[in-house]
DNA sequence: TTTAAATGTGTAAAAAATACACAACGATTC
DNA sequence: GAATCGTTGTGTATTTTTTACACATTTAAA
């Protein structure tokens, strides 16, 4: 094997490196994508956000939304820029999740890709663009899919259950105002487990982040809950104190 | 804002893409690099695994240990490659903690990076190559460092800090056979933080993780203690119940 | 023999997690 | 308007976990 310095070009010795860009021209470049793993809740159900792959070799399989990074973008733009191209939804918070680099992961070559997660409240984010048959698909009902995206899913969502046990992102999911019940269901639906009714009621009230507000369902057939509103002020203010919801 | 299918080179209309690897060729290509975060322990300090910068700005600031992603190569690949030709050291498990894209991160040009991260045990990795003035250095003592490489290590940091509570990751940095002194001293540098010492232990035995191998320490200058192995077998077998360790 | 410096050990108190049941409410039906 | 249905709202006792804290013991060194 040869040295190092020889391989990818760089001074041996002592001698420093003057022009950095000519370095960089001495780099192997790859094609480099990120996909959007978009969850949101319906019908106390856990959903994610899918279109359906173009390749023919998936046949018609379904693929999260993904595309090539441009060139001098951040990731977490272009994670943006894709969500927003493909669905014309803007404001969404995305995390990166982890990289996947299997070499055959893409049937047409080498291609490396970036997870970005979210949550959203799939009522609050109209779908403005539906090529390509984008729609919310029921998590659960998943198997196969086109790449490697149903690893990428499965991925992101034990990162998800993890993640909302930390900070609280849920409440994204769920409208303004909320009953108890909604946010358990919801939880239950990530989680994939069922709750104590009470004891995930202590927990929350003991959190102090919830605001009573003096209002109740409507339209539901039995007894109505209180609402609330989560309060997003007093967490970002406490936010370096948060130790998270354990259940 | 040309369509999407437009831009990046995609059919539009209902067609199927035939041809992946002519869609492939059209994504652009970015320079990819893997930078190796390699945090060490040694006199009860938490070190990290460092060489020279040789670029001429960053006039002889430290750097991780980085390099390009050939061709076809595995991110978790490249990363042992890395440390491999680097250190020489083989058989270490890396972890992929996250992207740096950046586009001015790097002085040369885009050039986004994959930053994996691993705990060794510096009595037991020899280092066989020592270019660029390979050595470990202090965590705590650095500030600054070339490219955006304080920011990785500082964001690797906060990560080893959580993921050893949640994985025995610290045995590795001890020799077989340590006290218990040593392994609060281990703890107490990462998590940087003073523990107390009866509630660590009893923690600890606690877990049942730990063999008493009724030996003690040696040539200590005072009242030795009781050396233990990590019973990593029973932790293998009982992984999926392991709940994690909280300070 | 004395001193210095660390080890080894247990308990009480506080906090958190869990399990569990019944009355009150509103909507619906008859 | 009475009865029924389904869900809300609430509290307590038990167990488990976390925390705070002190003294006798052991070895090496002086």
């Amino acid at each position: 094997m040869r040295n190092i310095a020889q391989r990818i070009g760089r001074n041996i010795g002592g001698e420093l490196v003057k022009d950095p860009a000519k370095l960089v021209d001495t780099y192997p470049k790859v094609p480099l994508t990120v996909d959007c793993v978009l969850f949101g809740f319906e019908e106390n159900v856990l959903k994610v956000l899918l279109i359906r792959s173009d390749l023919q070799v998936f046949d018609g399989l379904w693929s999260l939304l993904g595309d090539n990074v441009l060139d001098n973008e951040e990731l977490d733009d272009a994670a943006n820029r894709i969500l927003r191209e493909r669905t014309g939804m803007s404001d969404i918070y995305l995390e990166q999740v982890r990289s996947f680099s299997h070499p055959a992961r893409h049937p047409g070559g080498r291609v490396i890709t970036v997870a970005y997660c979210s949550l959203i409240n799939i009522q609050h984010h109209q779908l403005k663009i539906l090529d390509h048959e984008l729609h919310w698909h029921e998590v659960q009902s998943l198997n196969k899919m086109a790449f490697d995206h149903y690893e990428i899913l499965t991925y992101c969502n034990l990162w998800l259950q993890k993640r909302i046990q930390e900070h609280p992102l849920g409440f994204n999911l769920l409208p303004e105002k909320f009953s108890m019940r909604e946010l358990q269901n919801l939880y239950e639906a990530i989680l994939n487990q069922q709750l104590d009714r009470r004891n995930f009621r202590k927990k929350f009230a003991s959190m102090g982040l919830l605001i009573d507000v003096n209002e109740i369902e409507d339209n539901v057939p039995h007894r109505p809950g209180k609402l609330y509103k989560f309060n997003f002020e007093k967490y970002e203010k406490n936010k370096r104190n948060w130790i998270g919801i354990d259940f």
